[in-house]
DNA sequence: TATGAATGAGGATTCATTCAT
DNA sequence: AATGAATGAATCCTCATTCAT
């Protein structure tokens, strides 16, 4: 394991303090100052680690995706069957450290200025492209290749939609309940797809 | 005696140039000036119309609904049958004039802003709120009040989610497709319902 | 008595409207917008009647010194020896009309304003030639000029003095203490002359 | 490491470079701006060093008050007896560092400007107070308290009232003609009062 | 006479960024 | 590496004034 130069500690700071002053304040309302008070640290010194705010920004939204990603990883790691796997892409996607309204609402912000900047964009392209992969790859062990690209879809939608509405907090959605209805449409499309 | 009725059209001119100008800026990036330049007009008059910024947003929020409500009423009220009421729903949501992607983009961007906007907030409330009872009380005429419930929520689940994904331009989703892949689960589940 | 046109009839309620404005808001927050308002008409009429904000403030100034001078007047008028007319302009500066905390406050803000207004300063002058010279006149007949000279200006200053004071609205000073105290001092003063 | 220090430096010369701006412009033209071009800094500065517009005006009149407050110590200091008291609190409002016409306009300034601002009231407040005392304090030991209490409040008038005048600058009141004013009524005050 | 729409300048304040220390 | 002082542009908003109706 290579030691944390102190670099690499300072970018971590700084990014853990942007995810908490986007979820806490909105992305319009996060200054370089507002995260400099929360990391600890003086304004000025931001620039010494980020190039300018839209770095700080997208280096704060690649570490969620890395971090989904890292989940998603893990359990797929321990997925011995491809209905495991799907299932296991799912669960990460509402395992308790992802969906939380205030991850939720920080990811929001970052899609709705996704269009408007190109770092974002790719970022928010690069998910799409794995979570569709993460998810036709196992499907198609199941159904037929166009059914199960249709339904990877479906469920990447159903996913995104949940999520978005966790990201409203006050919200009474349940994590298990937003759960427990991407597994009934999985387990109708698993059923109509061993059925043929 | 001032020119008359000014109030409206200047009203509807100046929420026509803020959605123009939120789909084309961004959120962060739509200023009073921006807005006011978009719509012809000097920047102090907006304050003569609307309230302040919040207030102005609002209404275009606002609008928007409105505009989906029409759609949604219209459709509604050349439906016969229960069945053709849920679908007379789904069809709204994926109309032309409502699956644009710069009118999802626009929508995402009051979306993630109103964990921050009380008044974004009880629009986004109002939006769900609708949407839910729009697609349960059709479905709670072919369906078990519970399979009702819980067939709403996916379905609303998955518009959202493809809406989502609609924001984000260079998308290749295709209105059509997205469409074509709610009816699918629509059928799926009405054939479930059906067959007990 | 000439009827009152329309013209006088809107500038005294412009006046009017401009000196409630001026003692709930204070002169830096009293605004065309403002003082239209509180008057029931148009932001824009009000340069019907006065060339601009300045002409209306001092019209507004010029108001309050007409009906103090106006309540100076009606008691000189019946005051029959020197001592009767000294003490009925110091109790005109103290009479209910005058000495109230809202007045006072305008007046102040006002007086604040004059060395940054040609017309106000011009005003302000007026008034204390006027006040002077209606106290010399009658303390002339008292005492020796130079003493009359210098007990009016020092009674003009404890008038300004207490007036300043009743100014400040949450003060506990009375009026009646106020006017007490001015009494006592020309009680001395007088006393002090006929001793002589 | 930014040069230390700046704090006290920069409030400081923000403080005289407000006081500056409200004795040649008054307050209502006192802006940002202003200030800081009088200072030689950018408008933008300021807020570092002070919360808001509000907080750089009451931190200005403060600045005034323990300006007079030093002058009222330094004299008491050496004061022997207690009429030598009376006099000294006297003879500092009238020194020729306080009574100038550039320092009473904006003393006035704030004075009109404080029913509309808490702080502003406070100070006002804070300066009466102490006024008072200054003056009681040393004139109870020379009448019966009610007698001192009434000569202190008279005084207080006076002096306020001397410099109302002073505050319109082409007036031709002398510094040392207002002092004579006030000590020809302490004389007589103290005379009454020994002679009884 | 009267309205209120409209402007344009200017208000306070915020902010990303730079820089001397 | 780190600070916080400093800038200048930009933000929202207000306001006196003008003008078509």
């Amino acid at each position: 394991m290579p030691k944390l130069g102190m670099q690499d500690v300072r970018r971590r700071q700084l990014i853990d303090a942007t995810f908490a002053t986007v979820q806490r304040h909105g992305l319009a309302d996060t200054t370089m100052q507002r995260v400099a008070r929360e990391a600890g640290l003086s304004a000025g010194i931001i620039h010494h680690y980020f190039a300018d705010k839209n770095a700080l920004l997208a280096a704060t939204m690649r570490a969620l995706l890395a971090e989904l990603r890292g989940d998603v990883v893990d359990r797929l790691a321990v997925a011995a069957t491809p209905e495991a796997r799907v299932r296991a892409v799912v669960a990460a996607c509402f395992a308790p450290a992802q969906f939380r309204p205030a991850l939720v609402a920080a990811w929001l912000a970052f899609w709705a200025q996704s269009p408007h900047s190109p770092e974002l964009a790719r970022l928010r392209r690069l998910y799409d492209r794995r979570t569709r992969s993460n998810l036709v790859a196992p499907l198609a062990a199941l159904l037929p290749r166009p059914d199960a690209e249709a339904a990877a879809t479906t469920l990447a939608a159903m996913i995104d939609g949940f999520w978005l509405r966790a990201g409203a907090t006050e919200d009474g959605l349940d994590r298990a309940d937003a759960l427990a209805h991407v597994e009934v449409y999985l387990d109708l499309v698993l059923a109509a797809g061993a059925g043929r």
